[in-house]
DNA sequence: ATCTTGACTTGCC
DNA sequence: CGGCAAGCCAAGA
Protein backbone atom coordinates (compact mmCIF):
# COMPACT_ATOMS: atom_id res chain seq x y z
CA UNK A 1 0.00 0.00 0.00
CA UNK A 2 1.72 3.11 -0.75
CA UNK A 3 1.18 6.79 0.64
CA UNK A 4 -0.20 7.71 -3.05
CA UNK A 5 -2.93 4.68 -2.89
CA UNK A 6 -3.84 5.63 0.63
CA UNK A 7 -4.39 9.33 -0.64
CA UNK A 8 -6.50 8.17 -3.73
CA UNK A 9 -8.67 6.28 -1.26
CA UNK A 10 -8.74 9.43 1.37
CA UNK A 11 -9.89 11.56 -1.54
CA UNK A 12 -12.70 9.56 -2.82
CA UNK A 13 -14.13 9.53 0.43
CA UNK A 14 -14.40 12.89 0.61
CA UNK A 15 -16.73 13.08 -2.29
CA UNK A 16 -19.71 13.84 -1.04
CA UNK A 17 -23.68 12.04 -1.68
CA UNK A 18 -24.80 13.79 -5.40
CA UNK A 19 -21.45 14.55 -6.02
CA UNK A 20 -19.11 13.69 -8.54
CA UNK A 21 -15.54 13.63 -9.17
CA UNK A 22 -13.16 13.06 -12.62
CA UNK A 23 -9.83 10.23 -12.21
CA UNK A 24 -7.87 13.13 -13.00
CA UNK A 25 -9.18 15.37 -10.53
CA UNK A 26 -9.18 12.53 -7.52
CA UNK A 27 -5.22 12.03 -8.78
CA UNK A 28 -4.42 15.51 -8.65
CA UNK A 29 -5.78 15.94 -5.34
CA UNK A 30 -3.74 12.86 -3.85
CA UNK A 31 -0.93 15.32 -5.20
CA UNK A 32 0.07 13.18 -8.77
CA UNK A 33 -1.82 15.66 -11.32
CA UNK A 34 -0.96 12.91 -14.09
CA UNK A 35 -1.90 9.23 -12.42
CA UNK A 36 -5.35 8.87 -13.55
CA UNK A 37 -5.07 5.93 -14.58
CA UNK A 38 -3.57 4.86 -11.58
CA UNK A 39 -6.68 5.45 -9.49
CA UNK A 40 -8.69 3.34 -12.26
CA UNK A 41 -6.65 0.64 -11.02
CA UNK A 42 -7.04 1.40 -7.71
CA UNK A 43 -10.73 1.74 -7.64
CA UNK A 44 -11.08 -1.92 -9.39
CA UNK A 45 -9.35 -3.23 -6.30
CA UNK A 46 -10.98 -1.03 -3.59
CA UNK A 47 -14.19 -0.38 -5.03
CA UNK A 48 -15.93 -2.30 -2.34
CA UNK A 49 -15.01 -0.06 0.49
CA UNK A 50 -15.27 3.27 -1.65
CA UNK A 51 -18.07 5.26 -3.39
CA UNK A 52 -16.47 4.09 -6.80
CA UNK A 53 -19.79 5.13 -8.59
CA UNK A 54 -19.03 8.64 -7.79
CA UNK A 55 -15.43 8.98 -9.66
CA UNK A 56 -16.36 9.31 -13.67
CA UNK A 57 -14.05 10.29 -16.42
CA UNK A 58 -13.73 13.72 -17.37
CA UNK A 59 -16.08 14.31 -20.24
CA UNK A 60 -18.70 13.06 -17.93
CA UNK A 61 -18.86 9.44 -19.52
CA UNK A 62 -19.10 6.53 -17.12
CA UNK A 63 -15.81 4.62 -17.58
CA UNK A 64 -16.17 1.06 -16.69
CA UNK A 65 -15.16 -1.16 -18.81
CA UNK A 66 -16.89 -4.74 -19.70
CA UNK A 67 -14.60 -7.22 -18.01
CA UNK A 68 -14.70 -5.07 -14.71
CA UNK A 69 -16.48 -6.12 -11.22
CA UNK A 70 -18.35 -3.14 -11.58
CA UNK A 71 -20.68 -2.46 -14.74
CA UNK A 72 -22.40 0.77 -16.31
CA UNK A 73 -25.65 0.24 -15.28
CA UNK A 74 -25.46 -0.32 -11.56
CA UNK A 75 -23.18 3.14 -11.56
CA UNK A 76 -25.88 4.87 -13.52
CA UNK A 77 -28.54 3.51 -10.99
CA UNK A 78 -26.17 4.42 -8.21
CA UNK A 79 -25.85 7.59 -9.52
CA UNK A 80 -29.29 8.42 -9.91
CA UNK A 81 -30.23 7.77 -6.37
CA UNK A 82 -28.37 10.21 -5.44
CA UNK A 83 -29.98 12.69 -7.45
CA UNK A 84 -27.38 12.74 -10.51
CA UNK A 85 -28.41 12.72 -13.91
CA UNK A 86 -27.36 9.90 -15.98
CA UNK A 87 -28.43 10.06 -19.74
CA UNK A 88 -29.31 6.79 -21.65
CA UNK A 89 -25.66 6.73 -23.35
CA UNK A 90 -24.36 7.01 -19.89
CA UNK A 91 -23.09 10.30 -19.78
CA UNK A 92 -23.44 12.99 -16.63
CA UNK A 93 -23.24 16.86 -16.78
CA UNK A 94 -20.30 16.54 -14.94
CA UNK A 95 -19.65 20.18 -14.03
CA UNK A 96 -22.88 20.58 -12.94
CA UNK A 97 -22.62 17.94 -10.17
CA UNK A 98 -18.60 18.47 -10.02
CA UNK A 99 -17.46 18.29 -6.52
CA UNK A 100 -14.55 21.02 -5.76
CA UNK A 101 -12.44 20.37 -2.76
CA UNK A 102 -12.57 22.77 0.54
CA UNK A 103 -9.82 24.46 1.91
CA UNK A 104 -10.61 21.80 5.38
CA UNK A 105 -10.73 19.11 3.10
CA UNK A 106 -7.28 20.00 1.50
CA UNK A 107 -5.49 20.50 4.67
CA UNK A 108 -6.99 17.21 5.99
CA UNK A 109 -5.37 15.37 3.36
CA UNK A 110 -2.48 16.86 3.47
CA UNK A 111 -2.53 18.32 0.26
CA UNK A 112 0.58 20.81 -0.60
CA UNK A 113 0.12 24.19 -0.28
CA UNK A 114 1.34 25.32 -3.66
CA UNK A 115 -2.14 23.69 -5.26
CA UNK A 116 -3.85 25.63 -2.47
CA UNK A 117 -1.82 28.68 -3.13
CA UNK A 118 -2.05 28.95 -6.70
CA UNK A 119 -5.85 27.80 -6.15
CA UNK A 120 -5.28 24.72 -8.37
CA UNK A 121 -8.76 22.96 -9.96
CA UNK A 122 -9.80 20.44 -11.62
CA UNK A 123 -7.82 20.29 -14.99
CA UNK A 124 -9.91 22.15 -17.43
CA UNK A 125 -11.91 24.19 -15.21
C1' DA B 1 15.62 -5.44 -15.20
C1' DT B 2 12.33 -4.63 -19.37
C1' DC B 3 7.80 -4.53 -21.53
C1' DT B 4 2.87 -4.31 -21.76
C1' DT B 5 -1.61 -2.75 -19.96
C1' DG B 6 -5.06 0.02 -18.00
C1' DA B 7 -12.46 2.34 -14.84
C1' DC B 8 -7.40 8.39 -17.76
C1' DT B 9 -6.26 13.07 -19.85
C1' DT B 10 -4.42 16.32 -23.14
C1' DG B 11 -2.88 18.04 -27.17
C1' DC B 12 -2.54 17.89 -32.04
C1' DC B 13 -4.12 16.93 -36.29
C1' DC C 1 -17.43 15.00 -34.19
C1' DG C 2 -12.92 11.18 -34.42
C1' DG C 3 -8.25 9.13 -34.26
C1' DC C 4 -3.63 8.94 -32.45
C1' DA C 5 0.47 9.63 -29.62
C1' DA C 6 2.43 10.79 -25.38
C1' DG C 7 2.63 11.24 -20.40
C1' DC C 8 1.83 9.09 -16.04
C1' DC C 9 2.32 5.31 -12.21
C1' DA C 10 1.74 0.77 -10.52
C1' DA C 11 1.08 -4.26 -11.39
C1' DG C 12 2.16 -8.54 -13.63
C1' DA C 13 4.42 -11.28 -16.83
Amino acid sequence: MTPFKQKVIEIIRLIPYGRVASYGQVALYAGSPRAAREVGWILNEHGKDLPWWRVINKQGYLSIRGGSTYDKSLQKKLLEAEGVEVSEDFEVPIEKYRWIITPEEAQRVKLPEDYLENKIRPMGL
